[in-house]
DNA sequence: CAGTGGTCTAGACCACTCC
DNA sequence: GAGTGGTCTAGACCACTGG
């Protein structure tokens, strides 16, 4: 079993500079954080501890560096919230990103064989079964998004209903000897398919964002292949980039 | 003036072996890559040095390391290449995505004011004055995307048409101070508008894949504001993300 | 048990920015 | 020149894996 030790201290120390941003507590030094040096006098560690943790907090794109300067926060605008983000860094499941009422229906739940393609994408053998799930999730009793899995059989040798219905991702995390680990993603716009007409209760000329998630456990293999289509005005896909 | 002195040792080891990852060199080895002790020995380097290099390819989902085991290559799937992928850790502008005939014609320069919106995305005040420039993108003649820019003219006095014929970012790397180092971006699937049915030769009911692109220079201002409207069948944004 | 990666230290030298 | 972050070292101890 892996365990749990997740708190090192550069995660602790990116943890509560975290907050002190959100706090807007460096609003009033021009968003300018302390140097290196003070914040490993404050922390007791060392500056590659030090820096570890900033380095987390620039990969978000929360604050930026730059030598010879400074570190400062970098405040974004945040707005129009009436529509769902899902943000590239976290794996979350539905359920954990929105604070409103989540409701999950499975539409249908079958076994079939791989063929080529699903194959290659979950990295097993042709013919080999698979469990299909599809699953129509809600926020306040509308429609937002139909999800289609496929994984194997081998992961998981009997596959209940009941765990369909509610956190797929926690029931694999406390039930698998391997834990979900990364997630490849790749997005599409795409015109509606009849089942998502049906179901996402969507116009003709509406589409749907497609997102094809591979989700791979920390053995290197991949647990599932997860096709998601959400409402096009319901939900954003936000992520941050930086020069290498 | 930034000094382009990007040769530190962590990424010379990472591109080396990026390079071997792409040879399939670790293959014979059941995709495992040496021990960090052995490549410290090969590389003349330090453990904390080798390890920053193959974080890099950790972020990136090229490998997975697992403590006790090892390091492993995670060979991934890269099907259809018919559709032009975007990568979420590339800054890059269109050109340098793709090897085939890339055109760009502009079919719009103005300046307007700064309304709230803007004011609010591009940090200026309100009522500032903004280029705003409209390209059409094209791969081998055929339409690909439409790009709407807001920008400050305080970023760049004035503003030829000639700089937005070729690479935009090109230009802007080569005669700003400030580099632009970061973007966040949001993605949507949206209802074409008549503009993208006319430029993009598009039917009615098929969509568009918007990204909007906030573009940050190095000492944390926003270079401009990008649009993009991508025909929904010819593009596909990937990204990758890890549990933290 | 030996071998692996994860974290951490206490320094060092360097490049850049501003004065 | 003083202050900042960027890189790098040579060690150390620990947690996890597999035999």
């Amino acid at each position: 079993m892996d365990k749990d030790y997740d708190s090192p201290k550069y995660k602790i120390v990116y943890n509560i500079i975290k907050q002190r941003i959100n706090d807007g507590h460096y609003i009033s030094t021009n968003n300018q954080i302390p140097d290196e040096l003070s914040l490993c006098k404050e922390f007791k560690s060392s500056r590659m501890t030090i820096k570890k943790a900033l380095d987390l907090l620039v990969a978000e794109g929360l604050i930026y560096r730059k030598r010879g300067l400074g570190s400062f926060v970098l405040y974004k605008n945040r707005e129009n919230s009436s529509v769902l983000q899902i943000y590239d860094q976290e794996l979350a499941g539905f359920s954990e990103i929105t604070d409103n009422t989540c409701t999950t229906k499975v539409l249908d739940l079958e076994l079939i064989f791989a063929d080529e393609t699903l194959a290659s994408k979950l990295g097993v053998s042709i013919q080999e079964p698979l469990y299909k799930f599809v699953r129509l999730r809600s926020i306040d009793s509308i429609p937002f998004s139909i999800e289609t899995f496929h994984m194997s059989t081998r992961i998981v040798p009997s596959l209940n209903i009941d765990y369909l219905n509610n956190s797929f991702f926690t029931f694999i995390d406390q039930n698998l000897e391997n834990k979900i680990v990364s997630s490849q993603r790749i997005l599409r716009a795409c015109i509606s398919t009849d089942i998502d007409i049906k179901y996402l209760q969507l116009q003709a000329d509406e589409p749907v964002l497609e997102i094809e998630d591979t989700i791979y456990l920390s053995n290197g293999s991949v647990l599932a292949l997860c096709v998601i289509h959400y409402v096009y005005n319901k939900v954003e896909f936000t992520t941050y980039a930086q020069r290498k």
